[in-house]
DNA sequence: TTGTTGATTTCGCAA
DNA sequence: TTGCGAAGTCAACAA
């Protein structure tokens, strides 16, 4: 890790083109290859390369470029800070609440999406991809589920290729859309498809019933 | 601009929960109050904190929180380097090449997209949000253009809904999907709905005329 | 290697 | 403030 504090002027030519003016800033240069400029302000850098790319360092001009013709030139005008540190392999970050958790969860307790619904399977394949959960009602009818942290539009479209799908092979079938937010869109055009809308409470899901015990 | 070389472990409590072993890190606080987290590989920061937010340091312990209640809690065990250096205002990343210009240079030159096209408006409105381009052909009949740097399937999804919305409406239309790369798969889904696909060359909209001017 | 999908997406614009 | 769509999205995982 190479933190470099420098005056400098920035142009990236690749997926688009870009230009910083002269300014003070932090260039990090990581192991792996990768370079990114920060300025005082935001979480993103203001502009980077993503490894694999070669830097090469030549008269105060560093030039990044990889492998699809991608390039940034950095015009470093002065320095003011230059040090670096080697930090070794880092564990890794461990995360918990995510999609997959969510689904996790539905699996066991599919009666939130709906009254008598049991588990046929969940990433039910089918050859445009595997459907979250497929599950029956109480009146042996099929429903594909389709669970999202946050359901969009995109979402929806989504299940209505998998019901496409699966319509002719699992009768009857109808569709769910659970997420843990919906925007109003994912709604409308949810109903317009027959498909129901169900919100998920993560809390509730992981089970408050531990939380709150009901002596009556 | 703050960078601080040290051993630390890391838990994160928000939009969901992260947790990270003890290893030796960058953390870079900004004015803005924002903070990330950087290991050895990788563009992406481990952790960070979004400004706005507060940071409060206490025992070796760096508490920092937004208000909508997520936390970060940092225990710094040894600390290898802290320094802070005055950025500074950056000017600011000038950017060319990105949707808003395609849509702009189409507008003027809609004839790329079919002989004998005009413009009748961009982002011609619908309850269901903005068509880039609405244009007529040379017969009268109406042609819904949406216009993307990548072509994707989702876009031609878009393009469908828009189709449906506006068909009532606009009679005859017909839709041109127009974008710099076109996935082959977008182009399928195209085709089987009957939607022109253009490859669009952003060096060419911007007037090669200029560039190679024909004497004959 | 290519494609698909999720993400603490982030970011900017408009209603 | 909220909602929606673009992004040099990034990054992980499967085919």
């Amino acid at each position: 890790m190479r933190m470099v504090i420098a005056r400098c002027t920035v142009d990236y030519s690749g997926r688009l083109g870009t230009h910083l003016p002269s300014a003070v800033r932090l260039l990090l240069i990581k192991a792996d290859g990768s370079i990114s400029l920060h300025a005082e302000f935001g979480i993103k850098p203001l502009n980077w390369m993503s490894p694999p790319c070669t830097l090469v360092e030549s008269d105060g001009v560093w030039r990044v470029t990889n492998k699809a013709g991608e390039q940034l030139m950095i015009t470093v005008e002065e320095v003011l800070h230059d040090s670096s540190y080697e930090l070794g392999l880092d564990p890794g970050l461990v995360k918990d609440g995510v999609e997959a958790h969510l689904q996790e969860l539905l699996a066991e307790r599919c009666q939130v999406l709906g009254d008598g619904l049991t588990l046929v399977r969940r990433e039910y394949p089918t050859d445009i991809g595997p459907v979250d959960l497929v599950c029956r009602d109480a009146d042996g009818g099929y429903v594909a589920v389709e669970v999202k942290r946050r359901g969009e539009i995109d979402g929806v479209e989504q299940l209505t290729r998998y019901l496409e799908r699966l319509g002719p092979v699992l009768s009857p079938l109808r569709g769910v859309f659970a997420a843990q937010e919906l925007k109003p869109q994912a709604k409308v055009l949810a109903a317009s498809r027959g498909i129901t809308c169900v919100t998920l409470d993560y809390d509730e899901l992981r089970g408050i019933e531990s939380d709150t015990p009901r002596l009556f």
